[in-house]
DNA sequence: CGGAAAGGTGAATCAGTTGTCATATTGTTG
DNA sequence: CAACAATATGACAACTGATTCACCTTTCCG
């Protein structure tokens, strides 16, 4: 209502961004809270359509918008997406993070990030097809998803080994083992059937990391 | 989409012209020999430029035939990509079988699946894009692609637990991360860089599946 | 051999998109 | 409040690319 000196210098840190802001960053409230709900749009559009199904005008309709003033804030369908997917990366990162923080070793941190994730998925669907569809799209922003989130596992690997808390191994191959299980389990088990509590999915990959895939015995085969 | 067209020319219907066998399966060696053309040719074409990217034309221009030629073999885009997975789908799973049918133990299957899915992506990189693109065109045919991969890895999980190759457990969970595993790692070290040698991957997928990945012990923590 | 069926052609059609622009509305500021 | 800047509008020009169709060419077989 009244005018806050802060209004304007809502949008955060605009000066020197890397990322090209598109054709013109909001410089009103109003602009801001109308990029965003074009945003969220494009998130709803893209995850139940599809990127390539899914027009500028299903967008703008969605937000509740003019299709011209969907170029007032982004230069086309692509860079959108670019947005759409840091943005989404940014915050399964954050909720991952903050699920795990309390873990007592790396076991119960693996445990409690693949409940998490699943869970999270399951809530929150145009994350996967989103992500995997841009793969196709540009395939830089779906590269940086993934070796940024590696890059943040890795380090967490890093310091379970020094720790003592996991065996001594090629941890950078671990970590694409192991997000490629979370996908596909949330893949399967989150977003088409769940037919599996997640509760049965975590036992199932906590016993393999606890005991692997055979059986007992420190020399299998000579 | 084109369901009215074909009412007006009065060939008197064939009898459950359902959906499988498109317009008109070839009915001479001349034929068949350009129905595999065109096939070939879009599995090069989608594998390269990716399914949308890719026109027909650029498909009829691979296969050097003129554009109508494409419509007496195949319905149209989507129909083709469907037979082309299938197809796909058929060969990885017959040369993987292939490849451990001299395995001692499941172990040993495991190590040489993993070796020969990686090589097999090396050679044939095409099969993961045109795979992970059907499955936002038309998501039955992605799933039943990991649904019948999957129903044979089970089987033979079930028949190393049997012969207690391997501890008991919840399969079915343990193959949809075993295949996400494998996916994983070969889009990154196969596809993107072979910076990390497939001897080296395959012994640290090997010794996650001996030892796990936490320390020895039974018990770690109460 | 001859003609019918199968195979092949490619320009034209047609549906659906994106991105533009002249114009209208809203908010800010001196 | 008047002038100005930022936002918003929506019709539409320009383009893309899938599919059709009327008409040739080749192959097959009695």
């Amino acid at each position: 209502m009244t005018r806050t000196a802060s209004l304007k210098t809502a949008t955060p840190a605009p000066a020197g961004d890397a990322a090209q802001p598109g054709p013109g960053a909001p410089k009103t409230a109003r602009g801001a809270r109308t990029r965003a709900r074009i945003l969220k749009a494009a998130e709803d559009t893209f995850g139940t359509l599809g990127y390539h199904r899914a027009g500028i005008s299903d967008i703008t309709r969605a937000a509740g918008v003019a299709q011209g003033t969907f170029y007032t804030y982004f230069a086309g369908k692509e860079e959108i997406l670019r947005e759409l997917v840091r943005d989404m990366g940014h915050q399964v990162r954050a909720h991952l993070a903050a699920e795990i923080v309390d873990a007592g070793d790396r076991l119960q941190a693996e445990e409690k990030g693949l409940r998490a994730f699943l869970q999270y998925l399951f809530e929150h669907p145009s994350l996967y097809r989103v992500l995997q569809e841009a793969q196709f799209v540009d395939e830089s922003i779906y590269r940086e998803y993934y070796e940024a989130f590696g890059r943040g596992y890795l380090r967490m690997l890093a310091d379970a080994t020094r720790k003592g808390e996991i065996r001594a191994g090629n941890n950078e191959v671990r970590v694409w083992a192991l997000m490629g299980m979370s996908n596909f389990l949330g893949l399967r088990y989150a977003l088409w059937d769940r037919d599996v509590s997640f509760d049965e999915i975590v036992a199932t990959i906590s016993d393999l990391f606890r005991n692997g895939l055979t059986l007992e015995g420190p020399e299998k085969n000579p």
